[in-house]
DNA sequence: GTCTATAGATTGATAGAC
DNA sequence: GTCTATCAATCTATAGAC
């Protein structure tokens, strides 16, 4: 049964539409990440979820506003997943979970990821208001929280922005990049290779600033 | 003066339908990076390099073996990029100069950077061939040389493939991600932040995996 | 709210004069 | 080799019956 004829069946109670155009999103999230903004169709959209395409401008007005629902969504994703920024007690156990809660997004939220590095490599048309605003601010906020990490004498000092970006680009290529990695790793990466993974990008990064041992 | 001009002002010699070729591949790759291969357009590509349209399929039968030359040149620039793991003496000097080389290619050749992480995320259904032949034989190769390090002590024990991801993930981040990091940035970065950067990334790397100190 | 049918615009590719 | 003109296919978006 295809996602929106399980949302379908629901449709008695009042998240009946938000249910759909979950549906909707889901399947357009897929479509984008494999077809990029350009190749996407609105029709692939309406096969992967088994709805007429007529149906997709009822919900979503354009292809564009549909896109820009799914990018928002992946990006608001990633911003709760450094919660730990605040509510971790050391830079060992704050960066740790940051750098692993991010590696599983990446496993469980692979398309979404493609979506965003899509957008993103294509100068950003639809979400440059979330660079410049929300992603600004969170990326400065976090700096600040290295630089006192930095002050304190427990991190190398080194420029935030370098390592943040370190950590995204590492933690996200494991989701880009998928179709690589498999190739070369003669098929998709086990449970153990996962956690391998995740645990040598937490040690390079960690003994990298000089953190690692102290935890 | 546009490309495909210069290039006609040497059309008395040999090199001439080359250097048109060259030409039509260079504007092909900006276009290909900004709009993804389904966004993109003969007549867009074609504007750029200040040619008719139907010039282009006169060069490259379709779009799409047009497509496949722009992937090609920055897969083999790469791949000439890593000789440093023959020739240089040690792991640092190896690592440090592939590290250097490849951030000094996410800044000269960006476009062709984008296209090719637009391709592989793709699920690289224009290129697979050369994932499985010639990218797998490179990156086993390289992987020899690291396990040796590690066999000599010189090298923390650490899965080969994940130490050339992140080296990989890293580097490209800057060109890929170029737009996002000039967003936070505030503007292009600074031959200054370029070094300074590279310096980051291969010191955080190199201590990483314990050879920091030791050059 | 859902569907069929189609309008209106754009695209990759080609034909044929020069 | 180069250009203009155009075909055939495909796409987004909408109109209108149910």
């Amino acid at each position: 049964m295809v996602q929106a004829e399980k949302a379908e069946k629901q449709g008695s109670r009042a998240g009946a539409r938000e249910d759909l155009e979950r549906a909707i999103i889901d399947a357009a999230e897929r479509v984008f990440a494999e077809a990029g903004f350009g190749g996407a169709t609105m029709q692939a959209i309406a096969d992967r979820c088994g709805l007429p395409k007529a149906n997709l401008h009822y919900y979503f007005a354009s292809k564009q506003q549909l896109y820009r629902r799914v990018v928002e969504r992946i990006f608001h994703v990633w911003l709760e997943a450094a919660d730990s920024f605040e509510s971790s007690a050391t830079p060992e156990v704050a960066l740790r979970r940051y750098i692993t809660r991010k590696m599983e997004l990446s496993r469980t939220h692979r398309f979404g990821s493609k979506v965003w590095a899509n957008e993103v490599m294509h100068g950003a048309p639809i979400i440059q208001d979330f660079l410049e605003t929300t992603l600004r601010d969170w990326t400065e906020s976090r700096a600040r929280v290295i630089r006192r990490w930095i002050a304190a004498g427990s991190v190398r000092p080194v420029d935030p922005h370098w390592l943040l970006y370190m950590i995204w680009a590492t933690t996200q290529h494991y989701a880009d990049f998928a179709h690589q990695i498999e190739t070369l790793n003669q098929g998709p990466l086990t449970d153990a290779q996962w956690d391998e993974a995740t645990d040598t990008v937490c040690a390079i990064i960690l003994r990298g600033i000089g953190l690692e041992g102290k935890a």
